[in-house]
DNA sequence: CGCGGGTTTGATGATGCTCAAGCCCGGTGG
DNA sequence: CCACCGGGCTTGAGCATCATCAAACCCGCG
């Protein structure tokens, strides 16, 4: 059973098993292995995912071809390019696991169709994507007010543990930089 | 009667008049002119903003003491620092108009009750989270794949009447530009 | 053992910032 | 009605940050 799932919807909605038991029949749960994709460009992003166990990054090629990666996805997130989703228009992103990982998804039409029986879930959603939202400001300020130096050194700084977990040329990506100059940082520090 | 506001609830939720007189207990309208806040550094975030008229930005003062813009809204947008609104932490940000504007808020306790007597705007809230959220991941976009000059150029062609309606040292502290990188940039063009 | 993905190194250079000054123009007070 | 003031925009010189490119290196895995 998806413990992470239940429990992280508990934080924020009352939920009995019954209720559970009807979540049950529309999510999908999806076991990967590293370097599987969920998305590629040019396909229409069909579902939410949730991470039960694992790690997912989202990114996409630019035109000098090299991958750009805009978000993660840890265990208890949900991610999705929702610009996609909410609109069927083919996404230019890729999502693709970082390590193996289980997944639950729900796609476009489970999604309404629980909506619809399981109002309550809702709120749910209202504030998980509240809180995306709080979490997506907050990385855009310190896009603004810090150097790459200074972000690239916060980002350690803040996520000690998950520095470790991806190679770093994926941080990189995700924070704007080459893979050169984070060790060129790596080394001034150490 | 807050037309705007109203026709954009009806875009995702079914809004009889009954429910209209109900949601009008929890909401206040605010007239305010050019230059007035809705929030400063250092208060908590109370409310969340709906902009029925005009044009809000936020912005927050960075270590070289200048104004950094990390959002505008315009008419049918909502605005609030959700990090503060949602934890009752202090804000670093300021909300100002930036011209006479009609303004709807919410504020944190009638946004609860409102949603428990009304839980189908639940439904609405979170559709509009989700969109607020998509917005957010395509802007990152943009940021992640042009060069300052293609995002200046881009947000340009993307929005010529927003560009004429605000000045122009805004539309740089939004970008991430200086005023005289702008400047230096329109005489390219032109 | 060899291959290949990931990281490091160093030289070179562009993008876009800083600072200082001048200009333009609309608003305000005398 | 005019003069002044000041905010915003422009100009240009100099420079820092960070990207690019090419090469070498390191090391885990097949």
């Amino acid at each position: 059973m998806y413990t992470n799932l239940i429990n992280h919807i508990r934080r924020y909605i009352e939920l009995d098993d019954d209720t559970i038991d009807i979540l049950n029949k529309y999510i999908k749960p999806v076991n990967l292995k590293k370097k599987d994709f969920l998305l590629k460009e040019g396909q229409v992003c069909r579902s939410i995912y949730f991470v039960e166990k694992g790690c997912l990054r989202m990114f996409f090629v630019n035109d000098k071809m090299s991958e750009q990666i805009t978000q993660f996805a840890l265990e208890n997130w949900w991610i999705s390019d929702f610009f996609s989703f909410i609109d069927n228009k083919p996404s230019g992103y890729f999502i693709q696991t970082v390590e193996k990982s289980e997944i639950l998804s729900i796609d476009t039409s489970s999604f309404e169709m629980m909506l619809k029986e399981l109002p309550q879930m809702e709120r749910y959603f209202r504030i998980v994507m509240q809180r995306a939202l709080a979490a997506s400001q907050l990385r855009a300020k310190y896009m603004y007010e810090l150097t790459k130096e200074e972000f690239y050194t916060h980002f350690c700084g803040s996520f000690p543990e998950f520095v470790q977990r991806v190679p770093q040329y994926m941080i990189a990506s995700y924070l704007g930089l080459t893979p050169e100059y984070v060790s060129e940082l790596r080394k001034k520090k150490l």
